[in-house]
RNA sequence: GGGCUGGUAGCUCAGAUUGGAAGAGCACCCGCUUGGCGUGCGGGGGGUCACGGGUUCAAAUCCCGUCCAGUCCA
């Protein structure tokens, strides 16, 4: 973004105030204050910390106090309370986790689409974010992964006007005086803010050195990668709820304030003394070095605060490293009791790289508990405001000591690697290094930890990180384009064009009359589009219909259909006869067996998810779906392999609800009015645009956001097999399954599979497993034997062979006449005598071995065998040719005698 | 979504660069040692070198694919 035009900050109340802009002779931002001398913006690292060593607020308040001093606050001045989100975003495609509080209303609110909940309106919304994960600790409480955003918002547009900067502004002025702070001490700095998708100027409110407050004047939305200024204008304020209430209880970081009693347990469980509130208050001080280069901060503070290296890191790391650990347990209780599961892939990679970051800070404070236990008393500290933390504990914790575990094999067996590579070669290069982190999981400081304590002297190069980010970034790009959504062919070529009646929704018949309202041809296909149709386009995993369209002088068979991003629906044809003239009438028929499959396929596969929550858990998500006539593909999340047993239980399920023949109802729903009733579990099968929503559902067995075609009741399914199920990656399982007459012909194959394995056999189905189990033993008795029948075979051809001698040791010349191995047959025959030379029964194959541990050698013949036209080779012990031709007997003898 | 490792005896792993007669430790079985247990010594059983192709006279080893597992990054 260009420079903001001035004008946006010149506010009235601001001016009314005594407020004037200034430049700050440190960072050079622009800010507003009422003291004419200020040559600075007042924010840390330009400004001193001044909010520390006594309470500077008129009154004392803990986290959840500040959440509701500042709720009231804005609830006395107009604003309508509602309730928080989850900290996972699952309403958005987007975004994966709950960032701010404007999260909440992006992208549906903020485009006019569908209005607020309320107007104007205040949430105190848990945020979780890792842009600052680093740091946490480092600056005492300044940065945080959760941390709760109240946020005050009112959503202006023409005709309904609610407020906007000077009312903003005032509130959050008066918001701090009402806290006792004078004004004089309060700077504003101008800022830019963006964020998914919007943009905006932006006031940051500092007091003491610490920014309490943003506020943002939403007006710019991206398009095209610009910025173009959007109709609706949207107050979008967050006030820091932990900083507020560090401030006002005056502790030495916010981590006393946040945690007061947990930090005491924690402290205690680490067998850690806490520093006292002097040397915490210099430290915090101090912590503006944190807001720099992480590499260098702690040489920084530890100058700043007048301490050795060594001093620092006895009393101020401990410090760090608890409050870290603090803050990491709470955003896991907060994050998997939302439904992540930790995984090595997609989204579940932030949440064990969050608990291995614990997992590591715990090790570095030589805490011996298991992690869970920290993360049950987060829960417990919590849940009286938030209730689904208890609700989902028991998972929560099952899943923290899952990753544990994985965690300390994972470690093991990556020191294990280094310490074997260190018995045997001493010391380890960089490669290693490089390999034992990237490969092996293992962090920097137990590799030089453990280094160390092996007495190996290696230092891990000082650019690692780097290099390591190097071998990644200069590794292939995977094939472009594959994940690139499948676009409608020739889009550009109907564009502009009216939106097509769906036929589908309204009426079950394969039959249709329309008209036509375009035919093109391309080169690479011929398309056709309706004023309305019955053919379903493909979307949300469900293929397009087929069959046919006839109109008078010419038919088309319709291979595939598709719809626009406006709403057109285009469908590809071959046409036979005469193309048809645009308004030409023609009539539609659907391939309405295919049709029927697919639709129970769709509602088969809403049971399936239906019935996997019930079995496994309510944190069974879709990962995605695929319909077919045959097979129907469903990917769920879940954290541990799942049994035989519980296949069987869903699929018993989801029969009994078939066997009810519930009716599946499609109700048209407002977006807030379905998330009400139904939960953000009706994005299953992903968030869909749209001021109103089309509901499938199925009683109170499921209801899904869903735009494909599904039968009328439930019984329609007829029958629903799952014929496999696979991991896909971790925590991601596959289900494949049939519906309908694909499922009983699943059944029915696989009843002939077995009938014609056990007839292979030579059993029946009840003594095919008995069978096999014998024929198991029976070839490996069989093999044994034949091993040993070869061995005596090659003994009795050495004791019938020619005696020679080879280079004076005693060998034996074998002509085999069966089809044997020569090499096989030479290794037995040193057992009789020191050499053996062989010769296949077609005379092409030549083999000779020397006896393993004596003094007798073969390789003297491998020169000449190769001189003889042979092509081979072998050992000293062992030699191979074949020829192109039979070999001659007396070349061979002339070869070895020699 | 992308990258990097790995899959060899019941277990932990070596062997893989440089293709040439499948290994070690632990566990198991037998014998000796001992009053007995442990220990020590000696011997033994146990292998589709994940699976499928390819290259080669010859593949655990090299190449391609599949499956399975781990890990890092976004």
């Amino acid at each position: 973004m260009d420079a903001i035009d001035p004008s946006e900050f010149e506010l009235k109340t601001l001016k009314e105030r005594g407020f004037v802009r200034k430049k700050c002779k440190v960072c050079g931002t622009y800010f507003w204050t009422k003291d004419p001398k200020r040559e600075t913006c007042g924010e840390a690292p330009c400004d001193p910390y001044t909010f520390m060593g006594g309470k500077k607020f008129n009154r004392s308040m803990n986290v959840r106090e500040t959440r509701q001093y500042f709720l009231k606050f804005f609830a006395d001045r107009g604003h309508t309370v509602i309730a928080p989100r989850p900290v996972v975003a699952r309403w958005r495609d987007d975004l994966y986790l709950t960032s701010a509080s404007i999260v909440l209303f992006q992208p549906y609110v903020t485009t006019g689409l569908i209005p607020p909940p309320a107007n104007p309106l205040v949430v105190s919304q848990p945020c979780i974010r890792f842009v600052d994960v680093d740091r946490v600790g480092l600056t005492a409480g300044r940065h945080l992964t959760i941390f709760e955003m109240g946020g005050a918002h009112a959503f202006n547009r023409q005709g309904d006007w609610k407020y906007w900067k000077d009312e903003t502004v005032a509130y959050g002025l008066d918001f701090l005086e009402s806290l006792g702070v004078s004004e004089d001490e309060i700077t504003l700095k101008e800022d830019f803010w963006e964020g998914g998708g919007n943009a905006g100027p932006a006031f940051e409110v500092i007091y003491g050195g610490l920014e309490l407050e943003t506020l943002v004047f939403m007006k710019f939305v991206e398009s095209n990668g610009k910025y173009v200024e959007m109709p609706m204008k949207i107050v979008d304020t967050g006030y820091g709820i932990e900083r507020f209430s560090w401030v006002s209880q005056g502790t030495p970081t916010a981590f006393e304030a946040i945690f007061p009693n947990l930090i005491r347990v924690f402290a205690d469980k680490a067998g850690l003394t806490l520093p006292p509130s002097e040397t915490l208050t210099r430290m915090t001080q101090a912590s503006i070095y944190g807001l720099g280069d992480p590499s260098v901060a702690d040489s920084l503070m530890a100058k700043a605060m007048g301490l050795s290296s060594e001093e620092y890191a006895r009393q101020i790391k401990p410090y760090q490293y608890l409050g870290g650990l603090l803050d990491h347990t709470k955003t896991i209780a907060f994050l998997l009791s939302d439904g992540v599961i930790p995984s090595n892939a997609g989204e579940g990679y932030l949440a064990r790289l969050i608990l291995r970051r614990a997992l590591r800070l715990k090790m570095l404070l030589s805490m011996e508990v298991p992690l869970e236990e920290l993360v049950a008393l987060q829960i417990k500290e919590w849940s009286p405001d938030f209730p689904n933390l208890v609700k989902e504990q028991d998972r929560v914790l099952e899943l923290v000591s899952m990753e544990e575990q994985k965690y300390d094999d994972a470690l093991k067996k990556g020191l294990g690697v280094l310490e074997r590579k260190i018995a045997s070669i001493g010391t380890v290069n960089e490669d290693t290094l490089m390999k034992l982190y990237d490969s092996y999981g293992v962090p920097i400081e137990l590799i030089t930890k453990a280094l160390s304590e092996k007495g190996v002297q290696v230092s891990v190069p000082a650019d690692f990180y780097s290099r390591l980010a190097a071998i990644h970034a200069s590794a292939p790009k995977g094939r472009l384009g594959e994940k690139t959504k499948r676009t409608v062919p020739h889009e550009d070529a109907f564009a502009g064009m009216a939106e097509t009646r769906p036929l589908y929704y309204e009426r079950d018949d394969p039959e249709f009359s329309c008209r036509v309202e375009r035919y093109e041809r391309f080169p690479d296909g011929e398309f056709i589009v309706l004023d309305q149709t019955a053919f379903y386009p493909e979307g949300g995993g469900q293929p397009s219909d087929t069959g046919e369209l006839v109109w008078d002088g010419g038919k088309a068979r319709v291979i595939r259909v598709y719809k626009t991003s406006s709403g057109t629906i285009v469908h590809e044809v071959t046409v036979s006869g005469i193309p048809p003239a645009p308004g030409a009438s023609a009539k539609g028929l659907v391939d309405w067996e295919r049709r029927k499959q697919l639709m129970r396929g769709h509602t088969g596969t809403h049971l399936l998810l239906a019935a996997a929550r019930r079995v496994l858990g309510d944190h069974v998500w879709q990962m995605g779906a695929q319909k077919g006539e045959e097979i129907n593909r469903l990917d769920l999340l879940h954290y541990k392999p799942i049994s035989r047993e519980q296949i069987n239980e869903i699929e018993r399920l989801a029969n009994g609800w078939i066997m009810d023949n519930i009716v599946v109802e499609k109700l048209e729903l407002e977006r807030d009015i379905a998330e009400t009733a139904y939960g953000y579990q009706i994005y299953q099968g992903g968030v869909v645009p749209g001021k109103r929503l089309r509901i499938v559902r199925i009683d109170d067995v499921d209801a899904e956001a869903c735009g494909g075609t599904h039968v009328k009741r439930t019984g329609d399914i007829g029958l629903l097999k799952v014929r496999s199920v696979n991991r896909i990656q971790e925590s991601v399982f596959r289900f494949e399954f049939s519906v309908g007459f694909a499922a009983l012909k699943y059944v029915q194959d696989n009843e002939e599979a077995l009938s014609r394995a056990a007839q292979m056999v030579e059993g029946n189905t009840e003594s095919l497993f008995e069978k096999l189990g014998k024929l198991t033993e029976e070839l490996h008795n069989d093999r044994e034997q034949i091993k040993s029948l070869k061995s005596s075979l090659a003994r009795e051809y050495a004791s019938g062979a020619e005696e020679i001698s080879v280079r004076g040791f005693k060998a034996k010349l074998i002509r085999l006449k069966d089809d044997l191995e020569p090499r096989d047959v030479a290794v037995e025959a040193t057992s009789a005598s020191e050499v053996a030379i062989v010769l296949s029964s077609d005379r092409r194959k030549v083999a000779l071995a020397a006896r393993l541990g004596g003094p007798a050698s073969v390789d003297f013949a491998l020169g000449p065998l190769r001189k003889a036209g042979g092509r081979g080779g072998g050992s000293a012990k062992l030699l191979e040719f074949v020829f192109e031709k039979p070999v001659d007997d007396e070349l061979l003898r002339s070869i070895v005698e020699s």
